[in-house]
DNA sequence: GGATTATGAAACGGTCCCGTTGCGTATCGG
DNA sequence: CCGATACGCAACGGGACCGTTTCATAATCC
């Protein structure tokens, strides 16, 4: 009756343990056809395994549905490095925007995005992942960069600051789906920064810096 | 060889002419089905044909592919109507985002975004059509709205036009998307608009109205 | 009526994927 | 070595669609 105890303190079963490598492999692949523009609905356990080189019945050992195997292959998604902050507010914010531009340039970034949008609205735990993965993250850090622009009197003391995550990121997503003009238009961030910035409403007569 | 000619003076083949029933009814499921969250490359010719009550023959009669119809059946989506305008360039946008607001809240509305943003990547026919069927026409009316305020003054006359939608527009979506609250907050427009009409820079002492 | 074309229904062979099972082999604990 | 479990692989029966073809019927022109 008695097992072998691991140092964690887990139970260790009998037989042959599990393949980490393997484990490694289907979420790797998995993670490549997402990344290939194939939607989470034509996302066939067949081609995982075959692309992971392994069986089907490794996976279906695992996971028992599709979407519990792509909620735990999106986790392992890191969320990249936002931000070098340290100049002034506009200069970390250009920055930052300058961050999601260069990722909207990878096809894979752009297929995870889309999936992010669509497929959430069908499977509500990827939505749940996703904001907790990618928006709570940056929420965040741009959440840190504006309260410290509030703080040192750069920015408006009530501003809001979910309301100014949702205008720069959603321009920004914006105009690199829908924009004419080229999307890899070099000074995108900072003409939506000094937009936001300055405001849309006319000011008596301040001259502006 | 002579064939009859129609009062529109188009040559009238012989034989029994086309359903426009048909024709209609195909347009109609297809836009059912994508309506029900069914993605582009999950929509089957035979769902089409059996929500129409109509063969497959006629189906493949008429369009070459799964895409051309799609793009067919787009096209007869009218833009819901964008703007009653009348009132301060403030009233007037948060109208306008009302609008999109209350259209988010229908489903089908949900899925058609849906599309627009993620099957775009892989089918470059449907981003154009979306461009000019729901993005353009709003883009001319917002503008407008704009280029009013900044004749008026109440807003910058160097205000960039373009961005502002951007920043409105993708605020509002973001929001939908991804916000904790719940997204049917009332007052999510106005506060939008003020946000992005003030702008995010503090402003030495005037008194806001 | 006769020629011509369209229509809905059904069936075709073919492909892809499902989720399961059996097989021979590999890797663990005891 | 032995029991237990995991592995990759191949095969299973079954379902959904594909794009095409055949067929009896319907609509139009002459």
């Amino acid at each position: 009756m008695k097992t072998q105890q691991t140092a964690e303190g887990a139970a260790r079963p009998a037989g042959r343990p599990r393949s980490e490598k393997a484990d490694r492999s289907i979420i790797e692949a998995t993670l490549e056809l997402l990344g290939e523009g194939i939607g989470v609905s034509e996302l066939s356990i067949e081609s995982i395994a075959s692309r992971a080189g392994v069986g089907k019945t490794t996976i279906y050992r695992r996971w028992s549905n599709k979407e519990d195997l792509v909620v735990d292959a999106l986790a392992t998604l890191k969320p990249p490095i936002p931000l070098p902050q340290g100049g002034t507010v506009r200069d970390d914010l250009v920055t930052y925007l300058r961050v999601i531009q260069e990722e909207t340039r990878h096809h894979r970034t752009r297929c995870i995005m889309n999936i992010a949008m669509s497929d959430s609205e069908r499977h509500p735990r990827l939505a749940e992942r996703f904001r907790q993965l990618a928006v709570e993250p940056r929420r965040a850090v741009v959440a840190a960069v504006l309260r410290r622009g509030m703080e040192t009197g750069e920015l408006r003391a009530d501003l809001d600051v979910d309301m100014a995550l949702a205008l720069l990121s959603g321009a920004m997503i914006w105009l690199t789906k829908w924009s004419h003009a080229d999307a890899s238009q070099a000074d995108l961030p900072e003409r939506i920064i000094d937009e936001a910035l300055k405001g849309f409403r006319s000011r008596p007569s301040i001259a502006e810096p």
